[in-house]
DNA sequence: ATAACAGCTCAAGCGCACTTGAGGTCAAGA
DNA sequence: TCTTGACCTCAAGTGCGCTTGAGCTGTTAT
């Protein structure tokens, strides 16, 4: 397994050196060993940062997905009721999604209003979603 | 249109006292007028406060729903670019779907996963994913 | 030997979205 | 009239996820 600098996972990953060292810090993500104090990351890190980009785009915040990778996913895996938590989140998720559901159709019918008739326009969209009604 | 308190709104929409002052803080909802010193709202500000969550839990910022409700809906309609806004939301809002439902897959995954082979189980998923790889 | 450079630590600061707390006000009921 | 209670303002504090900056160190090239 490579080893590599902070610096080459910054470029392969665009995750900043001082959130790099910010996850440590929290026991989200520690690199595999140091060499003249300076930190070097075992590549398999790539992978996991790309769980951990993903999670934090679907509404993970850091500490749970410091759970899931330590916890579910590492070495001491199945830490008392991490089902609860995941099932949790599996709902969390699927309500993000109707939301986000929604304000697509909002913003897609918005869009396509006539841009001068737009006053009008909206008013119809408030019944239909039943959302806006100014 | 019914007049109404400030927690009479809280009750109806669970949005607390101190989060509507802070919105009317920020410009994004002001009370129709105020009793004595009292914020009396609209009923209509309901409808509001139901596209404002919709719009947080989709990703929005309270600054881009002010924008959306000020501008794209509101009274001064169609402030510059607002397609432009509206148009970099949706792509946000669809690379958001796609993540959720990406972990969604993952976490279901792992759910199915036998307890006590976990391991080899991440290990298969890892490669199904190419998220993981401990 | 020396200078440049990449990286280090630690403390402080930032933006967002609120919450909390102290102290004040206004209208209504006993 | 007095008190109660709902509401007010304003300043400060909170939690998250980082970033920034000052000052230091270990490695490498000249």
């Amino acid at each position: 397994m490579a080893e590599i600098s902070i610096n080459q996972v910054t470029q392969q990953t665009g995750v900043r050196p001082s959130a790099l060292r910010y996850y440590e810090e929290i026991g989200l993500l520690r690199p595999t060993r140091r060499r003249g104090g300076r930190r070097q990351y075992d590549d398999s890190v790539l992978q996991r940062l790309a769980l951990i980009q993903t999670g934090q785009q679907a509404g993970f915040t850091l500490a749970e997905l410091g759970l899931l990778l330590n916890r579910v996913l590492g070495a001491e895996s199945g830490g008392a009721d991490w089902h609860e938590l995941v099932e949790r989140k599996l709902k969390e998720m699927e309500a993000r999604l109707r939301h986000i559901e929604s304000m697509k159709r909002l913003l897609t019918d918005i869009m396509d209003c006539d841009d001068d008739s737009l006053a009008e326009c909206i008013v119809l969209l408030g019944q239909q979603h039943s959302l806006i009604q100014s």
